[in-house]
DNA sequence: CAGCATCCGCTTTGATACTG
DNA sequence: CAGTATCAAAGCGGATGCTG
């Protein structure tokens, strides 16, 4: 990308990673750490190879990632994000936050990819840390996903559990409606979402309704 | 710009604002409320009128911005950032806080716009709000800033003030390295920055100096 | 003059094919 | 698996011209 050649955080910020599909390489990294061309591809869709190749090319050069050629018994290149590329996590969050209102204009053709419920689910808490963790399976597109409370806070990874506490299956319109605060429980249900266990675990990480530990 | 097609709120977020230049227009109206187009392109280096035409549209469309066309007397158009659009200012805060460390490099032949303090220093605090408001005077650039302390806050704008209780001159690496703490008063002088008047009122504001009110 | 629209050369992107 | 090569299409930058 061409510098802006001005004298101001943002715009430096901007000429590292203002280019079209950086910041998603890097949301891809923030999500799931070491991974390889071929996961950042399948992460990334739409995204020529190329292109791919280049922005990694320039996000190394700029400090953003790293590239490691694994050892023989993988032989693979896995990337990573150095600590300062960690530090764009609250970019993106900001980027996310001001996005999710549209979501609900043109769901269209969008594509969509489970583990990117790692990022809109990583900032809900567990509001009843003192009783014992949940595991809620999240079921809504290309693979399983695992909802778990670990120290009041929320971790996702793919996987499945037949001994979750709670099953959820539904497009992923109304899965995040759910979990982002739109709607609640039954209004998700009415509206296709599917819910097999204890819905008092899927209380304790939706956000604000006033029940918490209910039923 | 064309979309990402992904059902992400961060993707759908750079579907508006990541096209070129589009957050730095958006960083323009945040610091300058009401503008120009004119106020604009002086405030944005080197984009092409063109594109300024149209990422204002695009803008507008998306309920970013409003375009007010003004009643006779004045007989101009201004610019004003929607609610919506005032939501980007996190955003434009955390890419700016990312950006801060390449501010050292290549300070070369970056434009700097006096008016662009405002960012940076709007996060700044009044270490002494108890006591009488101070007013800085800072010559850095194409304009003469005042940094006025209120509230506990600090508000920048443009204008002089010969009663101001401190006036600093220097150059915009060396003045953004005293007020984003990356050197201490006298260190800034030593870099070539010239402080008039009291030093104290510059404490109030400069970060993490623990002698607070001190001389 | 403020607020654009048009034109044109150059760069970036997208899609696909191909390779160590 | 991790790219490179190629080429058409879109986007950008700079200059200029037009309109109220």
């Amino acid at each position: 990308m061409r510098s802006y050649d001005q004298y101001c955080a943002a715009a430096k910020a901007l000429d590292v990673v203002g280019d079209r599909w950086t910041l998603l390489i890097v949301r891809e990294l923030l999500i799931r750490q070491p991974c390889r061309y071929t996961d950042l591809q399948y992460g990334l869709p739409g995204i020529a190879t190329n292109l791919l190749a280049d922005r990694l090319r320039q996000l190394e050069e700029h400090g953003v990632i790293t590239r490691e050629v694994a050892p023989p018994p993988v032989a693979t290149t896995v990337f990573r994000l150095t600590p300062r590329g960690e530090a764009l996590q609250p970019v993106l969050a900001a980027l996310g936050e001001w996005g999710v209102p549209l979501l609900q204009e043109g769901s269209d053709q969008a594509v969509f990819r489970s583990h990117w419920l790692a990022l809109p689910l990583g900032h809900l808490r567990d509001h009843a840390p003192e009783h014992p963790p949940v595991t809620i399976e999240v079921r809504t597109a290309d693979q399983p996903m695992l909802v778990r409370t670990v120290d009041g806070k929320v971790v996702v990874e793919p996987g499945t559990d037949p001994r979750a506490d709670a099953t959820i299956t539904g497009s992923p319109p109304v899965v995040l409606e759910l979990f982002l605060g739109g709607v609640d429980l039954e209004t998700a249900q009415a509206q296709g979402l599917v819910l097999e266990g204890d819905a008092a675990a899927v209380a304790r990480i939706a956000p604000h309704p006033d029940f918490d530990t209910a039923t």
